[in-house]
DNA sequence: TGGCATACTGTTCAAATGAACAGTTATTGA
DNA sequence: TCAATAACTGTTCATTTGAACAGTATGCCA
């Protein structure tokens, strides 16, 4: 069941599925049946409307019929359910998973299946800075994506040491927890005092600095 | 310039922008005022018509005056130009890069500033399989991000040998191109007949696997 | 105390929009 | 050569929707 049975469309089809699709993009919402027939010269409206009817019974679109703006691109509509936007702290993230307070930088949209995570996730990013992690193929300037809830053994967790957020691996050994760098220059990390874990990892995500 | 000045927001108008993002991002279109005052079971249209005005005033909404559904979140607004759908294909993309008949297995949602490429950038997305990559830390199971250009030397890219598609690093020496995987257990790889780059890596992302 | 913003009710109108009907022309496959 | 489909033209109508007008009540600020 491909998202877009875009082989089994006409040519002109594609055409006008391609112009719904920009200007949802762009836009926001659909277009009307008149900017669909503005947009290719139709001197009827009905040219626009045949078009649409043929996308939406080849399931290239969704229809509300008699709403304004009803049909809507299939693919939008899959993930409609699934963009995410996460929230991205800085580098100083005191306090964050509780405190929803602190001002993100910005956000970063992923869609939840391709993180792999329900849609309903709560999920926060923060920018990775250094080099302790890189044995686990984790880069200064990657990054990464957590969410907020007690860690395993042996996962890669974001903790907070004096007031500073740091990305560690989450162990344990003889019931006492402790962080492990991914770098054997760097040493463990036992709590002094408390470890207060702020989420667990659950991807990253990486620009590929040019060659 | 924060994107949503909620703090300048009362509480009511902050339900409804909530309930008209909500709507747009589950429906694909902004909710018409008619549909703003059924949720909240105003008895007048007019009530939803004043909190549209009220922060369209505040610079939460963006107002396309007349025009059905016209009432966009600015956050919505400002995501619009920057979201990517980016084509996921499989495991053999044959071909891939020009013949754009190639079925994606899905689309990736990632938006352009995160990913540091332009809003029309094209990219196209590739599962990695194998450990040929760890060197450059890209695992087995990556999603790498590409587009379709000429290669610097040193850049990772997509090339097309035997019909499967490869990721490896582009490197030339003495005015011949040839792939060099980041793992010693990988040999060179010299083109025998023609060397074809389907593209040039600019991201990636990373599922973390449950500890 | 007046003025202003918020948060509404109730009603009416006009524009935006979807949808139907009746055709035409060309192409394709049985 | 008939039937079906695609790709349109031209017209009309009904619904959806935005928008305006005239109010009411409350709280805040100066």
């Amino acid at each position: 069941m491909p998202p877009t049975p875009s082989s089994e469309l006409t040519a002109r089809q594609r055409e006008v599925l391609g112009f719904v699709r920009d200007h949802q993009r762009y836009h926001g919402h659909p277009p009307t049946t008149r900017e669909i027939q503005a947009h290719f010269g139709f001197a009827s409206q009905t040219a626009a409307v045949d078009h649409l009817r043929a996308l939406a019974r080849k399931g290239a679109l969704h229809h509300h019929a008699g709403k304004a703006r009803g049909h809507l691109p299939a693919l939008a509509a899959a993930l409609r359910t699934s963009l995410l936007e996460i929230p991205l702290y800085g580098t100083i993230p005191a306090g964050l998973p509780t405190a929803a307070e602190q001002e993100p930088d910005r956000y970063v949209s992923v869609d939840a299946a391709s993180l792999g995570v329900s849609a309903r996730a709560r999920l926060f990013a923060l920018r990775v800075r250094g080099d302790s992690m890189t044995g686990a193929h984790i880069l200064d300037g990657d990054t990464v994506f957590l969410t907020p809830r007690d860690p395993r053994p042996g996962a890669i967790v974001a903790a907070l040491i004096d007031g500073e957020s740091t990305l560690k691996r989450f162990l344990v050994q003889r019931g006492r927890p402790f962080l492990r760098a991914e770098n054997p220059r760097y040493p463990d990390l036992l709590p002094a005092t408390e470890l207060i874990i702020q989420g667990v990892m659950v991807g990253l995500l990486r620009q590929q600095p040019a060659a």
